[in-house]
DNA sequence: GGGGTTGATGAAAGCGTTTTCATCCGTTAG
DNA sequence: CTAACGGATGAAAACGCTTTCATCAACCCC
């Protein structure tokens, strides 16, 4: 079918040894013979066989990409960050999505995964930092992305500063009663940026002299639905919210939705920020909490092929990366409705 | 390091062959012999090692997917619906995206890819179908989604008949003067639906006796951005329009907003349909042509699979599928301003 | 009972690379 | 002039599977 090493090694009249070190530029090849075993190849349009190439060498040159789910606008943007980056140097890049809970399990059960993957972007890390370290221990080069564990490279926001950043405005233009619509109820995994972020949300209310009030923190799921949801139980409430802090602007986008439609006005009688900086956001004047996805997904993948590189893996201390996050203040964040009758 | 097929052989007393063939649950294993092996593997937790195997097998049990891009809401969901069902059947999903021009000779020159892939979802399609064709020639299982191509079987979309019905919709509500929001000014990929679009809106103009007006007929370049932009250049017309009809729905987003900040309600002053049913778009009550892009992934990566399996590859006569689309009216589409002035 | 089946098994030949090790030869140092 | 050296090369052994082919026993039907 097509061409192998041995046709290439024929063609240039020389071992495939020879071929193999040429076409690699390997040293201790005259440049001669190099350049007639490139010839050689070209004009056979010879490749590599990376199955044969990554058994022999005993390296699988992809790195995979374990993500709770694709689809949604954070993990693409991640994922297209990673792959830019990863592809330009040659690896191929392994998606695993771990939908679902049982999804974890069969990651981690998937042990082919440890002869496919040199290395791993583990993203939002739906695994226990036992989990992690195994994975560590077993010889995986491993980077996290949105949690931190001690044993790998990660890159994290400082989500309790950017929520208290959020909130704070919403305190400092005057809001009281401010609501936070938030993660899964349920948590099955202990994904720990919404409970960071609901940390900071406290804070903000705390240092203006405010105390939490429960019925105000609802789970949204980090979905249009979820917000929607949300902002349902919210208006429902006995004494609504003047101000919402969504954890996620898809979210916040849900939620506003519903608030217009129950004929509020946003800012005007509701004001909303939400939390990533997605690409509707700025044309529907979300005030949000921007953070570069993508350009987490490219560090990510930097991290990993620095761990990967001959020269990385040994000395290199592993690094904990904080993405610096934003306070966007664009339409939908104002004075609450009676400003004055809040501070009698 | 980690268990060999021998080590398993060696542990339940037989030939690496049989542990091959129980494994794989061949045919003429003992059923005594069978349960042997699974436990010998169960308990030295043994798993193929896939380069290996697939080197023997001369299969990569992997499908490529081919995109432009990944990170835009629709290519995410794309990714999503092949990734599901390719993964649940045991493969890899091998992602290539050919951003720029010169992402597409890459991606034929990279016929590494061909060693490395069992079939191939080519997405959008910005290839030739003389290209598609070498491909298929190369003996590379295919599937087009987006552009049909005879060779191979395909998913598209009656991209005329819904934008006729898109246009329809604002000429039976007494429209006009009609804008459209298209594709990219000069087309780097002969990427049809972006033309068939146009078509259907010139078929509805049509239709209503209305001669399409070059000036209201804008690129958009498929982006929120490009949306904005378009919407600006028809804004500053001499004769603006009364409603647009944009191939996406990112990009009526983006014309919305224009729209918006320049005083024009919506959809008072200015109708807008849009073309997917993006995630927002039913918060955002975006009057659209809903398609399902998920759905459509995974029935592309059935197709393949199909194609790929022992039994499929034969005698199967290449599907052509046509996938459903339907207009979905909410509230960003009403009668013009001043009908009864259009009909003087 | 004997020849023909049939099903279970193992030996061994690939699959297409990489990599080690030995060889060969022209240089350089002594 | 010889010995040691180093760079270029090739032979061959992995790498860890799959698959063909041969073997062998048990079985079946006149």
């Amino acid at each position: 079918m097509s061409a192998s090493i041995e046709d290439v090694a024929r063609a240039a009249s020389v071992s495939v040894a020879t071929v193999s070190r040429a076409l690699r530029g390997l040293p201790n090849v005259a440049p001669s013979t190099r350049a007639r075993v490139l010839a050689a190849a070209s004009e056979l349009r010879y490749v590599a066989d990376p199955h044969a190439s990554r058994l022999a060498a005993r390296r699988s040159l992809t790195v995979g990409l374990a993500l709770p789910m694709i689809g949604t606008w954070y993990h693409a943007k991640l994922f297209s960050g990673v792959e830019a980056v990863v592809a330009a140097t040659g690896y191929d890049v392994l998606p695993f999505t771990m939908t679902g809970t049982g999804g974890v399990d069969r990651f981690l059960e998937d042990l082919p995964f440890r002869k496919r993957v040199d290395g791993l972007v583990v993203v939002d890390a739906p695994l226990h930092p036992d989990q992690l370290g195994r994975l560590v221990g077993a010889g995986v080069a491993l980077v996290t992305l949105g949690l931190r564990c001690e044993q790998a490279p990660s890159i994290t926001l400082d989500n309790r500063a950017a929520a208290r950043l959020a909130v704070s405005h919403l305190t400092g233009l005057g809001h009281r009663r401010i609501a936070i619509i938030g993660g899964v109820p349920d948590d099955p995994f202990r994904f720990s940026a919404p409970v960071d972020r609901h940390r900071g949300y406290v804070d903000a209310l705390s240092a203006a002299g405010i105390t939490p009030d429960p019925a105000l923190a609802v789970p949204g799921n980090f979905s249009l639905e979820g917000g929607a949801e949300a902002m349902q139980r919210l208006l429902g409430a006995s004494d609504p919210p003047t101000a919402v802090f969504a954890c996620s602007d898809e979210m916040a986008i849900g939620a506003m939705q519903v608030a217009r439609d129950a004929g509020l006005r946003v800012p005007g009688d509701l004001s909303m920020v939400g939390f990533d900086d997605h690409d509707v956001s700025a044309y529907l004047g979300l005030t949000t909490i921007r953070q570069d996805v993508t350009g987490q997904g490219e560090r990510a993948a930097q991290l990993l092929l620095g761990l990967l590189a001959p020269t990385g893996g040994g000395g290199a201390v592993t690094v904990h990366e904080v993405a610096p996050t934003r306070l966007l203040v664009r339409h939908t964040t104002g004075p609450p409705p009676h400003p004055t009758d809040q501070f009698d």
